[in-house]
DNA sequence: TTGCTCCTCACGTCACGTGAGGTGGC
DNA sequence: TTGCTCCTCACGTCACGTGAGGTGGC
């Protein structure tokens, strides 16, 4: 005599709703009521909803299995497309999972390419510092990037660079003086100088636009350091 | 002077909407506003949705990212948990991919295991039949199924099936009585009696419950044959 | 005055899940 | 009368996309 929409969902093996679902997208034609307003199934809606299922199962949309027209047709061209999508996203989650093992290996998670994250990591052990590189890397080109990791590889924090952190806002000019050129040779500083030689060239190259990018680096610096302090970092470039 | 929100979202490399989304959903806080309202965010922010951005690249969900705490945290556990997930849906597209490889293969697209799959295509070449048979795998016990699909192997069409296939519902007794007789003594027919020596053995360890699917499958093959036909199969096993 | 930017709603997406509220059959 | 099934709305999910309608600044 038919089944009810819940027989059908059994047989199918499926959900009450996804019949429903598929009634409301038009995947799935209504069937016959009975005298009291029950839907009554039959065979072809079995076979229609079990095809659709084995569809979506392969991981076609329901737009997808729309398009398609009959049980009978064989969706060649669909599946080929799909398979190739899924090819691209085990690709993909094969590249992110890469990805995964590195942060995991590390002790910080930063928004960097990894090898520059991990020389970033070992050298500025500050937040403020740390946020500082996620910007940069943002904001220069990464070549740039690379280098500026380069330089800091193998890291060591000298007194002097203590001296810097704590450096006070009124620090006066005979000791800002002082502190720039120890500073400059210090072998860092050294490294750091031949790959941004002056200011603009911090931005050479950027990809996100030069004005917007310098206006970033300067707020960002300007967060980071007190007066005395950017002032000393001026001076190491003169 | 702070960024307005579209500055916000060309420095993280993100849409306006995405930004407003954030603070929807709170995990961007509101900046200070200008006189005249507008928005004017500044480095803390950057560095904020420019982390939210990393983990939802890695594959984390924003209330994943909003149940970590800070920029600083290193969120190990939720990370190894996301590979895991990771590595699970990548084995289950390959398991969707292999299978792909093998419908592509075939003519037809039957919601059947493969191996049967491939000699029912061959077999049963009538839509209806094949409907017959997909919705007969979802009833039986899997191991019916493959000696079902083993007794069709190599079948070939002999011409007292034909007869069967154009009997008309009218036929007499004796035509009947006549084509059982002659039907009874094909192969084909004989293999499937030792599978399904009666009626009630085809549901015989069925999985979806013997009430519902014993009804079914009546069903069905009360809408493939008629009543000439039917007889003649009941025939078949006296 | 004309463009351009900013703002705040608010609906749409995808494949259903999950009640809400009401009725028929034993 | 009490459970159980059936029915039809209709809101919620997730991470935003995409206008709609209105205002501020040059």
């Amino acid at each position: 005599m038919g089944w009810s929409t819940r027989q059908l969902a059994e047989l199918a093996g499926t959900t009450l709703r996804t019949i429903r679902h598929y009634h409301e997208v038009g995947l799935l034609a209504e069937p016959e009521r009975r005298a009291n307003g029950y839907k009554s199934y039959g065979v072809p809606h079995l076979v229609r909803v079990l095809h659709v299922k084995r569809l979506t199962g392969l991981g076609l949309s329901l737009a997808q299995v729309a398009e398609l027209g009959d049980v009978d047709d064989h969706p060649r061209e669909a599946l080929r497309e799909l398979d190739a999508e899924l090819a691209a996203t085990v690709e993909h989650l094969q590249g992110v999972r890469a990805e995964l093992a590195l942060v995991l290996d590390q002790e910080v998670l930063i928004a960097l390419p990894p090898d520059v994250a991990r020389v970033i990591a070992d050298a500025t052990p500050s937040t403020a510092d740390r946020s500082f590189a996620v910007v940069l890397a943002r904001l220069i080109a990464p070549e740039k990037l690379s280098a500026y990791a380069e330089a800091l590889r193998g890291y060591e924090q000298d007194p002097v660079e203590a001296e810097f952190d704590d450096l006070p806002a009124d620090a006066d000019e005979r000791t800002r003086q002082h502190l720039a050129d120890r500073m400059r040779e210090l072998p860092v500083v050294e490294r750091l100088r031949g790959i941004f030689p002056d200011a603009t060239s911090v931005l050479a190259g950027a990809p996100r636009g030069e004005a917007l990018a310098g206006r970033t680096i300067g707020e960002v610096v300007a967060e980071l350091y007190n007066t005395a302090q950017i002032d000393v970092l001026v001076r190491l470039n003169s």
